[in-house]
RNA sequence: GCGCGGUUAGCUCAGUUGGUAGAGCGUCCCCUUGACGUGGGGAAGGCCAGGGGUUCGAAUCCCUUAUCGCGCACCA
């Protein structure tokens, strides 16, 4: 036996967290593991072991984390740190989210708050230089977040969608579906966000149930047909009554022309027949506005009708006299109800609750406009990859099983959102973002990923959705379009782990683009969690002012403690709810894990451990049995992700079997006289501490690293990159 | 309208393939025991939302009702 010093001083007093974490996470990064090359360099993992990738979903830049990026964190590297410690060629890829409209509304608010200017005052240019040096303020702020919460990513690999080489992925990426006819340039009926000035794609809409008031009238005193609306300011630009075709009441007006004068504005309506009408809604006749409703958009193309934009993007009404010419949407309303009032053509007004169009990022209620957008084809043919289209690339790995969600209930949802999936409109009318690599002069169209030769080529002045870029991401932080070595052995990723609120605009995106143009899935499974919320259940949202910040639970609690919290009674897909309680009782269980190893160490003092000692006890082997039985188990829970399971597991052996039962029988055995019985519980207590260390690492990172310099365990390596025991043969 | 999820101890939630119900916090009682009072020992507390079915056996599988929440669609 090798006789050791007396145990640490610093292990006599009570844990803490503060002096330990971030000396911890330095000692980290300084011995380079979060970096799968200097982990073969250095012979921790062998060149051709298993590779285990996953990209970070990158925050946003538009200010800090909160406590569903702490959770996503918290997942992701006890997934991580366990894949490190089982051999696996680990790569854990961070990076940042440029976030376009939320990132270029949040500067805009602060520039208005602060120096009463608005974007158009400074200009693109002076507007951009602010933005990004307020994403690198951002920026800044989430790594060191990140780091907090001991979150082992490689640094050196870090990523940001707005960056060089992922503007040219972006670029490449739209290059190729533009010469695959799969982007094009089309004039549609889409939802402009008169805040945001801007148009958004169908999934930044947020419906808001509101009260509202259904009117129901006629065009004319001597129109035949009364029609009913919630809008009716749009109907200076009808065009036509829909009914349908076998509406008896309606039949014999199909075909009609009449000519009024709807609140001083001249209107010319066809009455027409058309299927998609619904009899029993409000009179069964449908005032048909193609500028301004997406639906009678789809009945004019039908129907050949003309579309005449009455409002324009400040949600101001375009025609009319002075009663209406420039006012507000809302204002135009109350003109023409007024007007319907007076001219007696009015019949109903009833309340009901409808659902209200708004902009995620604004709130603001969307203005459907006529609008020349860049769209993505997703039910055109596609050559090259067997005539399927995008719709059925993204479905097709979902179905056969390739790829998998967990829980698996989502599969229903994301085929059910792709069955019901239209063009995705990817421009935008902001600033801030990938500009769209298309050149204009005259007639002249050139689509590059670079500009043009030549002089007079005028750039088109929108971004790209935002969404359009982290669609790249699993492979645009690889290397992408370059086939680089880090593309080939990462990519598939292994997992993906996010939010279930973006399913759809994450997941499905980065599925359609790597699938078409990987020819690939971007990983094999997605691991969905769920909202955190507050202790009532709530959303945490700024206007509750119920924000708990992970920060502050760090500085009370410990990273470990919060990590605890946050990790158990946490299954994928479900919300969970933020507890201080329960934070505080896992510093209690770091502290427990101290004092645990303060005992063994100082009741077996100047003993280190043996892994190959054999002469134990039969009580002894009883307890390694039913030890290693757990770990059996719990690494079974941890391959199938089921981490809530296992870490709960180990803390109630730590507790209440280590703890409460073992170690206090162990005190009559030590200082007893069976010198055999003590050698061999000596042994049980540092092998079992050993090991407990190791599998509560990926959960508990900082107190077992630093638990486990302590340890008396020869040739070890920092516990980081420790073998992690499988069952009782380890 | 279509779909999904929840309903388990006072509170917050677990419960892996069906086999006598678990944890944290809280409550009550006891204990300055030599790792730990951020502790230890003990206790109370549950017709697992209701009803029906399958089964030797159901919190778990099926049907149904209620209720809360979510997603999608509609939104004239």
């Amino acid at each position: 036996m090798y006789k050791e010093p007396n145990i640490d001083p610093k292990l006599l007093k009570p844990y803490d967290p503060k002096s330990t974490e971030d000396r911890i996470y330095s000692l980290w990064q300084e011995s380079g593991f979060f970096n799968p090359d200097v982990c073969i360099e250095k012979g921790i993992t062998s060149p051709d072991a298993e590779p285990f990738s996953i990209v970070l979903p990158p925050p946003n830049v538009t200010g800090t984390l909160h406590t569903g990026h702490a959770s996503m964190l918290v997942i992701e590297d006890i997934m991580v740190r366990f894949a490190r410690m089982q051999g696996k060629r680990t790569l854990w890829l961070p990076g940042t989210d440029h976030a376009a409209i939320a990132t270029q509304s949040k500067v805009e608010k602060l520039i208005e708050k602060e120096e009463g200017k608005r974007k158009n005052d400074l200009g693109r240019e002076e507007f951009l230089k602010r933005v990004e040096a307020f994403a690198q303020e951002s920026h800044d702020t989430i790594v060191n977040q990140v780091k907090k919460m001991g979150a082992s990513v490689d640094w050196s690999r870090e990523a940001f969608t707005l960056d060089e080489k992922r503007s040219l992925a972006v670029r490449t990426a739209f290059k190729k579906m533009y010469d695959d006819g799969l982007i094009y340039r089309g004039h549609r009926v889409v939802n402009w966000d008169p805040k945001g000035q801007t148009v958004i794609s169908d999934d930044e809409i947020v419906y808001e149930e509101r009260k509202s008031k259904l009117y129901t009238f006629k065009y004319g005193k001597d129109f035949p047909i009364s029609i009913s609306t919630t809008r009716p300011e749009t109907k200076v630009g009808d065009v036509a009554v829909a009914v349908h075709p076998t509406d008896e009441r309606y039949v014999e007006f199909i075909g009609r022309e009449y000519d009024e004068v709807f609140c001083g504005v001249p209107i010319h309506i066809k009455i027409i027949a058309d299927e998609s009408v619904e009899k029993e809604f409000g009179t069964g006749a449908l005032g048909v506005t193609p500028a301004h409703s997406q639906i009678d958009a789809d009945i004019a193309t039908r129907h050949n009708l003309p579309t005449i934009q009455v409002i324009n993007e400040f949600a101001k009404i375009t025609v009319g006299e002075e009663n209406l010419l420039g006012k507000k949407t809302t204002e135009a309303r109350e003109v023409i109800v007024e007007w319907l009032r007076a001219e007696e053509l009015l019949e109903k007004e009833e309340d009901i609750t409808q659902n209200v169009s708004t902009a995620e990022r604004t709130g603001a209620v969307i203005e459907p406009l006529p609008k020349l957008q860049w769209f993505i084809n997703v039910n055109k043919p596609i050559a090259d990859r067997g005539g399927k289209t995008l719709k059925e690339l993204m479905l097709e790995p979902v179905l056969n099983g390739s790829l998998s969600i967990i829980p698996d209930r989502f599969d229903k949802v994301y085929r059910h959102w792709i069955e019901n999936l239209r063009d995705w409109c990817i421009s935008r009318q902001i600033w801030y973002g990938h500009r769209i690599p298309v050149w204009y002069m005259g007639e002249e169209i050139y689509c590059g990923i670079e500009a043009p030769e030549g002089e007079g080529w005028i750039q088109d002045e929108d971004t790209l959705d935002t969404w359009f870029s982290s669609g790249l991401w699993t492979f645009s932080t690889l290397g992408w379009p370059e086939e680089t070595s880090d593309f080939k052995t990462y990519h598939p990723t292994t997992i993906l782990e996010t939010g279930y609120d973006i399913i759809f605009f994450w997941v499905a995106r980065m599925i359609l683009m790597s699938q078409y143009l990987i020819g690939d899935i971007p990983f094999k499974t997605v691991y969905l969690h769920g909202l955190v919320r507050d202790a009532q259940g709530r959303k945490m949202s700024k206007s509750l002012g119920n924000i708990i910040d992970p920060l502050d639970m760090i500085e009370k609690y410990g990273t470990d403690a919060l990590r605890m919290s946050l990790i158990i009674g946490t299954g994928p897909g479900n919300d969970s709810k933020m507890s201080e309680d329960k934070i505080k009782a896992y510093k209690n269980f770091a502290n427990k894990l101290w004092n645990i190893t303060r005992f063994i160490l100082s009741s077996t003092e100047g003993i280190t451990h043996n892994p190959e000692f054999s002469s134990y006890t039969g009580a002894d082997k009883a307890l390694i049995a039913e030890r290693d039985e757990l770990f059996t188990t719990i690494t079974k829970e941890m391959n199938e992700y089921k981490f809530y399971l296992a870490g709960e597991k180990l803390y109630q052996y730590a507790w209440t079997q280590l703890a409460d039962v073992i170690i206090e029988e162990s005190k009559t055995i030590l200082t007893g006289t069976d010198e055999k019985a003590k050698e061999s519980r000596a042994q049980f207590l540092l092998d079992t501490m050993s090991k407990i260390t190791i599998t509560l690492h990926p959960f508990m990172p900082f107190v077992t690293e630093e638990l486990w310099s302590l340890l008396p365990i020869r040739d070890k390596q920092l516990l980081i990159v420790t073998k992690w025991p499988h069952g009782s043969t380890l």
